[in-house]
DNA sequence: TCATTCATGTAAGTGGTTACATGATTCA
DNA sequence: TGAATCATGTAACCACTTACATGAATGA
C-alpha cells in the first residue's frame, strides 16, 4: 500500500529502527513518538515530521506494530507486536549506518586563511558559547534523571548517552580554548 | 543546461562551497577535487562522486570557475575566477548548515536494555578500537604536517582541524572507558 | 599486454525535509 | 471564544548516493 516497500522488502531501516525502539518503551500516538524522538533522542538522533507517519503506516502494514484507537477522537495508539520486537532486536544488532561527515565549522577553519583569523576566531567563540549551553543542558538532564523513578531498567543506559554528550562537549570546549589562543598568534 | 538552477539562484551551496574552497588552494581537475575532498577534508567533510562533476559544470556555467583544457587528453583544469573568489568568501561567511544528528551507536546505547549489556559493551569496545586508529591517524597527520613546506599560509589552519579531531577522539576514548566500566555493574 | 590509475560524465533511485491541509481537544 | 496543543496525514521537492558507462594514460 505504501510506496516505501518493494517486493515486501523494507527500506529506510534507520527510521524503522528509531520508531520501533521508541514504541518498545511504551505504546503511544504518532505525535508522541515524534515528541519522544525530539525530546529524548534529540541530541543524537532526529526524524522529520513527514517521516514518522508513513513509517508507522508501513510498520502497521507489516504487522510489526499494532494500531489501536486512541483515547482522543481520530487518534491512534501504536504498540509493538511480537514480530515487531523481533525486528527491533534484529535492527539493533545490525551494524550502524554511518552518515558521511559534514562539519561546516571545520570546513571554515580549514579554509581559515581565506576567511581571515578574526572571522575564524569569531566562529569559534560562537561555537564555544553553544558548547557551554550544551554542557549546562547535559548537567541539567543528569540532575533530573537522578531524581526520576520511571523506567528504572532504561535509566542507566540513558545516563550513558548523556555522559557521551558531556564528554563530547568537554572535548569541544578544550579545543575551542586552544584554538582561540593559537589564533592570536596567526598572521593577520 | 543543468537542472540545479532555478531562475539563476544556486541551490546546494554546501557543495558549491566545498568545491570552490578546494579550487581556491590550487587549480585542478575534477578528479583531483574529489581526491582533495576525500584525502584532505575526509575526516569532517565528504562529497559523493556524482556530486562533484555537476557542481563543476554549474559553477562553470555561472562563471565562478574557469574550465581550461588539461594536460591529459579529455581532461580539464578548473580554477577560481574573480567572482568565484567573491562567491567563496560569501559562502564562507554564511552560517553553517547543520545536518540533523544520526548517531547509530548512541541510539543502540539508549535502547541498551533491549540489546543487553554485553552486546552494548561489544559495540563500545569496537568503537574504542576505531577511535584508537583515528587517534593514531591524527598523530601521523600532525607529524607529517610539521615537516611539510607546501602552502605555509594554510598550514596553521589545517593544524587546527587536526587538533579538533584529536580532541574529539580523546573525549570519545574517555567515554568508552568510562562506559565499559559502568556496564560491568549493569544487571544482566 | 594488461591492470591500475586518471579522468569525465549520466541515470535512477532513495531517504529525507518542508510546507501544506485539516480538525479535535483543552484550557485560559 | 479563541489560542495553544494534540493529532494525522499528503505533496512537492531536493540533495545525495550508487551504479553504470566510457575511455585515455601509465607503468609493471
Amino acid at each position: 500500500m505504501s510506496t516505501r516497500y518493494i517486493g515486501g522488502m523494507a527500506r529506510s531501516s534507520q527510521t524503522d529502527l528509531a520508531v520501533l525502539a521508541v514504541l518498545s518503551v511504551a505504546p503511544m500516538s504518532g505525535y508522541a513518538v515524534r515528541e519522544a524522538i525530539r525530546d529524548q533522542l534529540g541530541h543524537f538522533w532526529s526524524e522529520s515530521f513527514g517521516q514518522i507517519y508513513p513509517t508507522l503506516a508501513s510498520l502497521t502494514a507489516d504487522e510489526l506494530v499494532d494500531k489501536a484507537v486512541g483515547e482522543r477522537a481520530g487518534s491512534s495508539t501504536f504498540s509493538l507486536t511480537a514480530s515487531g520486537r523481533t525486528r527491533l532486536l534484529e535492527l539493533l544488532q545490525t551494524p550502524e549506518v554511518t552518515t558521511p561527515p559534514r562539519n561546516g565549522l571545520m570546513l571554515r577553519v580549514f579554509f581559515g586563511h581565506t576567511l581571515g583569523p578574526d572571522a575564524v576566531a569569531a566562529l569559534i567563540t560562537e561555537t564555544r558559547e553553544q558548547v557551554l549551553v550544551q554542557l549546562a543542558t547535559f548537567d541539567a538532564i543528569a540532575r533530573m534523571m537522578s531524581t526520576e523513578t520511571d523506567y528504572p531498567e532504561h535509566r542507566p543506559y540513558w545516563a550513558l548517552t548523556v555522559s557521551a554528550g558531556r564528554h563530547s562537549a568537554v572535548g569541544a570546549l578544550a579545543w575551542c580554548d586552544e584554538a582561540l589562543e593559537a589564533l592570536e598568534g596567526f598572521p593577520r
